[in-house]
DNA sequence: TTGTATGCGTTATCAA
DNA sequence: TTGATAACGCATACAA
């Protein structure tokens, strides 16, 4: 009796509406994925990540770029809640966002933060990458090559990576029991202009740093159109380290020592936790913490001459 | 009468259901997005445009990646439908697949195909890049160089852009009267690995080509490994264009030759014919030819010497 | 096992 | 203008 109706469904090309469905259970199977740039290979990458993971259960994604706008932000979180998403990965531009925070204390769905601190007493699922380690090992590996001025351009100060990356740089300096001149740290932005800004400016002064870490994967570009600009040669005229490991560092000649991460894993990680707490499988509120380690390459290998 | 239900709707923290909605009305107010390649930088510039377009009007993106598996965009395609999207954006790895055709001939929602051929009879919108005008300035312009043996690799000949690459390619060498030695044509595929066995094998070659025209984007890691490897110089030792304009292109010392195109716009454009077709705004199925141009840089810059 | 009724939260229709 | 009611397509609960 029962298979008549299944060959008749399938006569007549019978689909199951789901939308029907999700209104009739409560449950969309659609994680709501909300990221500030897009045009950032690292956001693709936990894009690709999430979705692969996701569509193994039967989750889709649905994504929206704020392009830093909190504005936006804000508009697309409250569409998705609309929605009635069973989910929501969060990989914001800012920190502390007075209307984000005030949804992630009364949340209606699951939610995980990639790489972003929560207010304390919200309950959101966090995914961190450990920037610090990584970084000081780069810092390490340049001072043990004799350098004494490494400059460290990054982000914004109240951004949880860019602390993340300071925290790192400092220990380094910390353990080698040498003083950080506070000239060389330039927090401000993680856009390529900052990175020129910062690195014309550095190479300008007096007492110009022999390596500069480059805390940030698009500032990269910025600083290397500087070097370039002023004939300065990666990899013997002065050091670099970047964070990342994209094409860029890469194939640049010489290749560019990178404090690296797996950023397809956090997109997988994060829909990893959605997923148990949509689902019956004892999912509770967790946080969960990645490694960065450092890759060094040619652009930081050499040593730097004694008084030079 | 009217403001007092308002007001009380406020109160309660009344948020409307948009899925009950769109069991109501059958329009969902979202797109498909099927991508093959995600990890692509055009990949995400395309979504960029189509997500930014669509958001104005309230449409929202749905996102899947195939990671080019026929098999996996079948299935994404079907749970499209099963989904009630208003429209699909299609960007498949491959062309002429059976299961997506037949789709698309007998299609219950407006689709939108992304450089890509589609069979006659099929009602699908279709987005093109014209490459081969600027793959033919690209040519021209090693040939004035006094390049005679330049090299073309390239994906699967059967891909629309790789067939549109090759016919620039062609044209150029037609019109400065140069017969080509079909030996400097490798098409196979677009991966790294496939410009690496390439560029090996060219430069193995007794006659050596003098210039490479790397035909896509993700086919220049490769190329450049090889070359690093065999210790050839870009710039002088060999010419080199590759396709798309992407940071490794603009900060590789020396800057390389690129046919650029504005992928952003086709996204923007895709979404735009979608949402002339689901509102009321006489849409119809069309299709849109987007510009390719040469960006010359110091890659191709030298003159070849006459004889080697 | 098989059939029938109810409700999910909307929008649309029709009466009052 | 205002109010009551049906229907979108499914899943569930209950009756036969």
């Amino acid at each position: 009796m029962r298979a008549r109706v299944m060959s008749a469904a399938r006569e007549l090309g019978y689909e199951p509406d789901l939308i029907a469905r999700s209104l009739r259970t409560g449950t969309s199977h659609t994680f709501g994925f909300l990221v500030a740039d897009l045009a950032n290979p690292i956001s693709s990458e936990i894009i690709r990540g999430a979705e692969d993971r996701a569509r193994v259960d039967g989750y889709g994604l649905l994504l929206t770029n704020s392009e830093g706008d909190p504005a936006l932000d804000r508009a697309n979180l409250h569409l998705f809640l609309q929605r009635r998403v069973d989910g929501i990965i969060l990989f914001t531009a800012h920190e502390g966002e007075r209307a984000i925070e005030s949804q992630l204390r009364n949340l209606a769905v699951p939610i995980v933060v990639l790489d972003r601190t929560v207010p304390t007493g919200s309950d959101a699922s966090t995914v961190f990458f450990d920037h610090a380690p990584g970084i000081a090992a780069a810092v390490a590996h340049l001072l043990e090559r004799g350098h004494q001025r490494i400059a460290f351009i990054s982000g914004p100060a109240d951004l949880r990576p860019v602390r993340d990356r300071l925290s790192g740089f400092e220990e380094a300096f910390r353990v080698a029991k040498i003083v950080i001149d506070p000239g060389v740290i330039r927090l401000g932005s993680l856009l390529p202009k900052f990175g020129y800004e910062q690195t014309v400016a550095l190479l300008g002064a007096s007492d110009a740093p022999t390596a500069i870490l480059v805390g940030g994967n698009r500032l990269l570009t910025g600083v290397l159109e500087a070097l370039h600009e002023r004939g300065r040669i990666v990899g013997s005229d002065i050091a670099i380290v970047s964070c990342d490991d994209v094409d860029l560092t890469r194939f640049y000649r010489p290749p560019i020592s990178v404090v690296a991460r797996d950023t397809y894993q956090m997109g997988r990680v994060a829909a990893e936790m959605l997923l148990d707490r949509a689902t019956d499988r004892e999912g509770t509120v967790g946080s969960v913490l990645l490694p960065t380690w450092f890759i060094p390459r040619e652009s930081s290998a050499f040593p730097v001459r004694v008084g030079g």
